[in-house]
DNA sequence: GCTCTAATTCACTATCTAGTTACTTACAAA
DNA sequence: TTTGTAAGTAACTAGATAGTGAATTAGAGC
């Protein structure tokens, strides 16, 4: 997948994706500090100058990866159009995009780990990131207000809290799915798996905001 | 806090618990492809011959640096004598205990992240992990069957699945509280920043397990 | 066609890095 | 006291690795 034939005419743009889609794989696959220029050189067909010409070194490389990854989740969450639905339809379409989005891109997941470890010092340095954050965490804080005013959902639920609950019971189970299965010696890899632990996450999120039946 | 005076006597298991608590640091600090040998035997303050001569080679000492951080956290779960409690009070143990051993002890996560990054392939190998998992899983399993036969839980809830939910809820927030803070635009890293985490993840698995009020 | 800028290439370096060879030395058992 | 074994040291290697210097060339604007 990585040897489509290069054109040898000049192509900036095409040559930066190509060095961009190349670093997203190998800074994903082997986090930061194990990511190897040389071999993204490669992989993108550019020759290695080429890298240092339009990024400037390693960790500027390395943040232009993460921001585009960012950009990618929310620009995808922006066009669900969740507060146009039913607060409980919504929140239910929530979990399962980001589960589903996790699962189909796991490089998010890696480049995020890979940044944390750094304590974000990265990330902490971009410009871009506040922009598209804010719509991002409004919009979980508009649906729990339709969703109280509507009576569906109880009130004074922190919507950063559960945003970041919402993330953290798709992604740690996809991210430590590996260790997982040898710890819970059980397949956490299969598509039945997958479909039960989304069901599990919607479930969780429901009993999480819902008033109490009764 | 690393340059403790050495004795320059023989002293082979006190060279390799040094040798062992430097690669701890380094391995989470950096992540395996990041850490280097030579900064553990300088760390350790033994020779780089010694790491070799006892653990082999960086993935070997990095496999017994994992292997041990789970024997602890395994240990330290069995110690509180969960089954012995009323479920519900069992249950809000072990979230609060979850959460505070992420938090006292950064170096599982990172750990974690680091061999998940690697898909598992050197835990894979390790003989004791299953062992010491057993008694943990079935630990949350007696506790739900305790809880519903009291009337307490709703039942056919999964042992696995809570499991996970209860690792995931403390683990994503703590692990990922730097690029957080960044996209939330909140200090995550505060005494009542934890505090108020560990209060809503204690909501989160009581309204998932508890029977619906009336 | 000419020219200037930016795209691209190649060869190079200084340093790092996992792992090794060959040695010395402390000390427990005899 | 002797001796065998394991602890510990120092100096080294082969190959990587991030980053650079300096030249070449495609092609857009004139």
């Amino acid at each position: 997948m990585d040897d489509k034939p290069i054109s040898r005419k000049r192509d900036p743009s095409a040559t930066k994706m190509r060095i961009l889609l190349a670093a997203k794989k190998e800074f994903s696959n082997k986090g930061l500090g194990g990511a190897r220029i040389d071999e993204i050189a490669l992989k993108s067909k550019a020759n290695k100058r080429m890298i240092y010409h339009y990024f400037g070194n390693k960790e500027a490389l390395f943040l232009k990866t993460l921001e585009d990854a960012y950009v990618d989740i929310r620009s995808a969450e922006q066009s669900l159009n969740l507060t146009a639905l039913d607060p409980e339809e919504a929140l239910i379409k929530l979990v399962k995009f980001t589960w589903n989005y996790y699962l189909k891109n796991p490089e998010f997941i890696t480049l995020v780990n890979s940044e944390n470890l750094h304590k974000g010092k990265h990330l902490k340095t971009s410009k871009i990131i506040e922009e598209i954050s804010n719509k991002f965490v409004s919009m979980v804080g508009t649906i729990l207000d339709k969703g109280v005013e509507s009576g569906q959902f109880r009130a004074g639920i922190d919507p950063v809290q559960l945003n970041i609950t919402i993330a953290a019971i798709g992604y740690y189970y996809l991210t430590n799915r590996y260790t997982g299965a040898i710890v819970y010696q059980r397949d956490l890899d299969s598509i039945a798996a997958y479909e039960e632990r989304l069901n599990f996450n919607v479930e969780t999120i429901l009993r999480l905001v819902k008033i109490d039946a009764h």
